[in-house]
RNA sequence: GCGAGAGUGGCGGAAUUGGUAGACGCGCUGGUCUUAGGAACCAGUAUCUCUGAUGUGUGGGUUCGAGUCCCUCCUCUCGCACCA
């Protein structure tokens, strides 16, 4: 502003974005540090994996997460906010695969290309805590961890059947699986029995459920999924004796109220005791090859529709326990061995599936539970009748309501000791063991005299190998590469074999937010003071496709690293948000749909503050957001617009006049609008981040200011009241366009950094209107408009209203039945 | 099928506790300045049979008053899907 060399006409971001950017870095000007008087916010988005560039839906996510941080900052709080990588997964290994590389050089040039776009847009990281999640850094911190789960019975291993992905060569969790397809490659995934190491999240299925209803500043929506996904229900363990052998069933019911219209019994085809009850039965052939069948059927089945029902008798027979009946023990298709305990007490009359495998092999069924006011007889009915009712032919329990009947039915199981009360998720244990090459390896030895032994902590990390164990092929799973599986075993030094599975790339995202307190951190996984300190996360933002997978996992992890000393919270978000997608012509961008818009592009032409201005502009964060070109046009006008009259302002030079009597009408306008916008906006930001309605709160002001400054008018507002304005609209939209208010604050000449203002108060006496419009409604449709003093009394308002010559009109001398008087809004005549 | 959410101009979207429907922006129309303008600025912009009437997916209800509350139906999006 000294040289006098005038000021381009339109606003030149290219040079402007730089220089501030090399200046936050050269001043170190986001590096969060411990030792603060002010209180800490934490504030992360979710961390990308390194594709190779970032798509749209970083750049929304990414600057949701930035106006949060620079906005607290102002605020005054000590602000948290970092960056890494989720650099472990497959696609590495394709790319190195094709392009003959190696996943390591693959990714880390992607993250540094990512890097830098991420610093183009000016985004406030503390990039000092950065770390990629494929450095030994960081997962042998991971291994650790996994030696103290081992150790504290949290991690096991077994044999099951597993989701194999054929593309990926791997198996998938459940969570993984979507459709029946791979969450990545969208490939059908087939079932598959291997063995593998499993975390124990079911340990924790009651607080990781219970917790859920604390979590107040998560979207419901969210909270709902997980608690459907957990899965609890209550009912019924019981044990039927089988009719002829030492061996029980043992079933499990939501509905003992049932328990006396059991005609037959359904157990999975892979129930353990399945052998055992067919031999001798002279059966064995024919259940083995239907067994052999429905497995096959599983392998091709096609997930959209469910297959026909289908069972087999055993031969056998069980005994209930209830009424001492002796029922048909059937294998059937639809009974899962992986929920409950994998055989259930068929009650054709009140469940649906029952009920279509009774029809089709025409099995007795028998109502017990009459609902109020129907009548149920089996020959007739069309469907099961699942709605509760009072019992029938249920021996001592008939007449009882089904409620009463359940508690009842399960205290009689118990004091017979034949059953009890029983709790089951839906959620299973967390299968996280992959047989790729690029994950971070189970720190584990199989030897053939100890078995599977643990790495000791002072050997770790288990790195992966670098050097190609097999030529060509860079990309060979751990399981392929004879250099890497040859050790020693840990206790008794003989020759062993190391565990050649990696783990699932979703064991480094459940903690990497724990990290990040303490990145650089060498004696273990956290440093308790500084985990501490900065945990839990206060604001987490990232889209809602992580409702269950990361954010489950996280939790899970949360409260593991909590039990073993490293944490103090139980829970790692305290406040979610999840962002919509980004969309263009009303879908997902993708490129065969040919609709990607490319972020370098578009910050090369327009620059990073318009590309934040209009993501943040176009939509509150939590809807989906259509891409509109013209849209960032008019982003860029907007700022435009604004620079124009700052320059305009500057070169006027006119003293500032300490002034604030507000002489003219405008302003005390602008004054009062500038008031009323801080509020507003501020308001909009605490509840929710609506940044839209902020934004467009901005421009109104501006648009006042334009207005109360125009030279054609007779009066104007007064510089020192245009100057505060300025000031004030300035530190509002920094957070959100951060390289543009930075140079505007200079060129208007304010002191300081903007980076060390404080977010604006707003003064409610001066935000107050003298004048308010008054609706005049006539059989409540609006008939008039009138300005009125804002603190005029209600019998004046009315006494206004009344004289109103269109009011007057409608009412056209009719009698008058009721006056309905709104304050500061309306009055309301009723004739 | 079950669960959750959403339907407002040509478009993205606004509307404290029920109280001016359509803020702000885009687009469009007309104008000013210009050799020119896809630049900038100014004015207008829900619809119609236009002193008025009609308008927030459909049909009803509550109310002085409903985008907002209640019921019915329709459409779309997302999640779950043989969980006993």
């Amino acid at each position: 502003m000294n040289d006098s060399k005038p000021f381009p006409t339109k606003y030149d971001f290219k040079p402007v974005e730089k220089k501030w950017q090399d200046s936050w870095t050269s001043l170190g000007s986001y590096k969060a540090e411990e030792n603060s008087l002010k209180e800490k916010y934490y504030v992360l988005e979710m961390f990308p994996y390194p594709s190779g560039r970032i798509h749209m839906g970083h750049v929304r996510n990414y600057t949701i997460g930035d106006v949060v941080a620079r906005y607290k900052r102002l605020r005054g709080f000590n602000v948290l906010h970092p960056m890494g990588w989720d650099a472990f997964g497959l696609p590495a290994e394709n790319a190195a695969q094709k392009n003959n590389t190696h996943p390591a050089k693959w990714t880390y040039e992607n993250i540094d290309y990512m890097r830098a776009q991420l610093k183009q847009l000016g985004l406030s990281y503390d990039w000092s805590r950065e770390f990629a999640t494929c450095s030994p850094d960081y997962y042998r911190w991971e291994q650790q961890l996994f030696l103290e789960m081992y150790e504290k019975g949290l991690i096991y291993r077994k044999i099951t059947t597993v989701n194999w992905c054929n593309t990926c060569q791997t198996v998938l969790a459940n969570e993984q699986v979507i459709e029946g397809a791979c969450w990545r490659c969208d490939e059908l995934v087939h079932p598959r029995n291997m063995s593998g190491w499993f975390f124990k999240i079911t340990a924790y299925a009651e607080e990781l459920l219970s917790d859920l209803d604390a979590l107040t500043g998560w979207p419901e929506k969210v909270v709902t999924m997980q608690k459907n996904w957990i899965g609890k229900s209550t009912g019924l363990r019981c044990d039927f004796q089988v009719a002829g052998l030492p061996e029980a069933i043992s079933i499990f019911t939501t509905r003992p109220d049932t328990v006396f219209g059991v005609t037959f019994m359904s157990i999975a085809t892979e129930h353990p005791l399945l052998e055992t009850l067919i031999a001798g039965t002279g059966r064995e052939e024919a259940i083995r090859l239907f067994v052999e069948e429905i497995h096959e059927e599983k392998l091709r089945q096609n997930i959209e529709e469910e297959p026909e029902k289908k069972g087999l008798f055993t031969g056998r027979y069980c005994i209930n326990p209830f009424n001492n009946e002796k029922i048909p023990i059937y294998v059937a298709n639809f009974v899962l061995m992986g929920y409950g305990t994998g055989a259930v007490m068929a009650v054709p009359a009140h469940d649906q599936r029952d009920f279509e495998f009774a029809r089709k092999y025409t099995l007795p069924i028998v109502p017990v539970v009459l609902p109020e006011g129907q009548i149920l007889q089996a020959q007739v009915m069309e469907t099961a009748s699942t709605i509760p009712g009072k019992l029938v032919n249920s021996g001592s329990f008939t007449g009882l309501d089904s409620v009463e009947a359940q508690s009842a039915i399960i205290e009689h199981a118990r004091s017979h000791g034949f059953g009890d009360s029983l709790v089951t998720y839906r959620l299973r244990d967390w299968g996280i063991s992959r047989q790729r090459y690029w994950g971070a390896p189970i720190p584990m030895v199989h030897c053939d005299s100890c078995g599977i032994v643990p790495v000791p902590s002072e050997k770790l990390p288990v790195t992966l190998p670098e050097d190609p164990d097999i030529s060509k092929n860079e990309c060979a799973p751990l399981s392929q590469r004879p250099g890497f599986i040859r050790t020693r075993c840990p206790r008794c030094d003989e020759e062993a074999r190391r565990e050649t599975d990696t783990m699932d790339t979703f064991v480094e995202s459940s903690w990497y937010f724990a990290r990040f307190a303490c990145s650089d951190y060498r004696q273990d996984p956290l440093d308790r003071k500084k985990s501490s300190y900065w945990l839990a996360v206060d604001q987490y933002i990232g889209g809602v496709e992580h409702a269950i997978l990361h954010l489950l996992y996280s939790r899970f992890f949360t409260k593991v690293l909590r039990d073993l000393g490293y944490l103090d919270v139980g829970e790692p978000f305290t406040n979610l948000l999840t962002q919509g997608m980004v969309i263009k012509d009303g879908a997902k961008m993708s490129k065969s749909k040919g609709n990607v818009v490319d972020p370098d592009q578009l910050i090369n032409q327009y620059g990073a503050d318009t590309v934040r201005l209009f993501s943040l502009f176009a939509a509150p964060p939590e809807r989906d957001l259509e891409w509109n070109a013209q849209g960032v046009e008019g982003a860029s006008r907007f700022l435009n617009r604004v620079y124009r009259y700052i320059i305009s302002f500057a070169e006027q030079q006119g003293g500032v006049a300490a002034q604030t009597d507000f002489a003219s009408e405008p302003s005390r306008a602008l004054h009062r609008k500038m008031h009323q916008t801080i509020r507003k906006f501020t308001f909009d930001i605490e509840n929710d981040f609506h940044f839209n309605t902020a934004i467009s709160a901005a421009m109104e002001l501006f648009n006042t200011l334009l207005l109360t400054t125009d030279e054609n008018n007779a009066e104007q507002a007064e510089r020192s009241v245009v100057m505060e304005t300025i000031r004030n609209l300035l530190v509002l939209l920094y957070p959100m366009v951060p390289h543009f208010c930075s140079e505007m604050w200079s060129i208007a000449g304010f002191a300081q950094s903007l980076d060390q203002q404080n977010w604006p108060a707003w003064d409610e006496d001066a935000a107050r209107e003298d004048l308010v419009t008054i609706v005049i409604q006539v059989n409540g449709k609006v008939r008039s408009r009138i300005e009125v003093e804002s603190d005029i009394s209600a019998e004046a308002l009315e006494k206004e209203a009344f004289a109103d010559e269109n009011a007057k009109r409608f009412i056209a001398g009719k009698p008058v039945k009721k006056v309905v008087v709104v304050q500061k809004k309306l009055v309301n005549i009723v004739v």
